[in-house]
DNA sequence: ATGCCGATTTGACCTACATCAAGGAGAAAC
DNA sequence: GTTTCTCCTTGATGTAGGTCAAATCGGCAT
């Protein structure tokens, strides 16, 4: 990697408080790779050779099972992913592949392990963010069992509204198939979805949805912090 | 916390290449409670405020949402819980009961924290508790979003039947209520589909439960390294 | 033994969600 | 402007799983 890149790196969450020199050990040797749109880049069951940053771009992260497939996250900018993979030496249990465009750094897993046992700062990072990401998988999981379908959505849209700026409409920032499967549920089902949430005033044109009425949703949503605030 | 206790409890993964100096300065001030069955010991949403560690006995995780309820987990001797939830100082996402009398320690949230920070070895050994209870959330969200309830419960047999010894018969370690919220399904579902496994040579009698064709029942839960195996 | 109690099972019914099969509708290609 | 493709929606229908209520089945105390 070029010496302006490890600059531009260097201030991943993942490297926090972490001396220079270690991080920059670590960037010396890693990828900047640009993925088109589409490839897959990580497959589910292989051994964990890189720890994955998405510098920009969409990455979604998913699972298949029989002739099933479902979305588990999709990730942007400054998002780690298979952090766990790498650091216990397992094979990934997820696939990833690029929705958009994208760049993602690539950080050998060797090395990781390596300065995750020598380096106590860069280890406290790994534990922070494997705690945060732990807690979103439980956040997600409790959102699956205890809710229905169209709970999650509502819920989904209060949150990605809030994310974006609460401007009272927002724009989605992927295809609604993926949408459907990042919630678990057909795609039919989201349309329907949304042709019910109507009735409290969301109004949906293509990717753009207006939220005329954000009291009436929340009513309906009943959104509770131990699944829905990141912040908590 | 007694000295022939704290002599107990070193040897947890919690405190692995942990120097023992630390991890009695950590076990001196904690607490070994002994709970009766039923009592909540963690109450989602209230500040984490002690690490937990299942000594023995059986430890149920679960969340209520509106009016419904599910199990995320049930504990057995050995096991953490909340670790995330007490390193980044913030509230308990998951309440959990004692279902049968059990055995707890406690260690007081602010020593962890502060020996997180402090020793390196410590912090290792938390990054790597982290690092399997979010494979295993993983491997739990994967099991709801990609299977059917019956498709759940043949997997459950399995990785149970598997676990205890692969003798061709199991016992139920918690009541079947219990074994049905785990699954994300209604006790009435859960006894339909063990009437369902009937075709496949399951024979149930109360708790105890025959797997009369392990093959017959590989063949319909079709299990796979990256949901069931917690060795990959 | 008898009766009570909680846990489970069974039956009847209902709802949420999936599936399959046609349509639209918008963007890009011709 | 028409074609074509992809994505989304809508309708019709099927099925998994939830709900409610009424048995049943053991244990355990009387």
């Amino acid at each position: 990697m070029r010496t302006e890149e490890v600059d531009e790196m260097r201030h991943l969450a993942l490297f926090k408080d972490v001396p220079a020199a270690v991080a920059e050990a670590m960037l010396r040797v890693s990828f900047l790779q640009r993925f088109p749109a589409h490839v897959e880049l990580v497959r589910e069951g292989d051994p964990a050779d890189f720890l994955h940053v998405v510098i920009d771009g969409q990455v979604e992260v998913f699972s298949a099972y029989r002739d099933r497939e479902t979305t588990v996250a999709v990730l942007g900018a400054g998002q780690s992913f298979i952090v766990a993979a790498v650091l216990l030496d397992r094979i990934y249990l997820k696939s990833a592949r690029a929705l958009s465009v994208a760049r993602v750094l690539l950080i050998p897993a060797e090395l990781v392990r390596r300065y995750f046992t020598e380096d106590p700062a860069f280890a406290r990072a790994l534990a922070l963010e494997l705690a945060f990401a732990y807690r979103g998988v439980v956040r997600e999981l409790k959102n699956q069992k205890l809710r229905s379908s169209l709970e999650r959505l509502a819920n989904w849209l209060i949150a990605y509204h809030t994310e974006t700026g609460a401007t009272g409409s927002i724009t989605l920032p992927f295809d609604k198939r993926i949408l459907a499967s990042r919630l678990g549920m057909a795609p039919e089902i989201l349309s329907r979805s949304f042709a019910a949430l109507t009735a409290y005033q969301v109004r949906v044109k293509g990717p753009r949805i207006e939220i005329g009425d954000l009291a009436a949703l929340h009513g309906l949503a009943k959104p509770t912090a131990t699944i829905d605030d990141p912040s908590v």
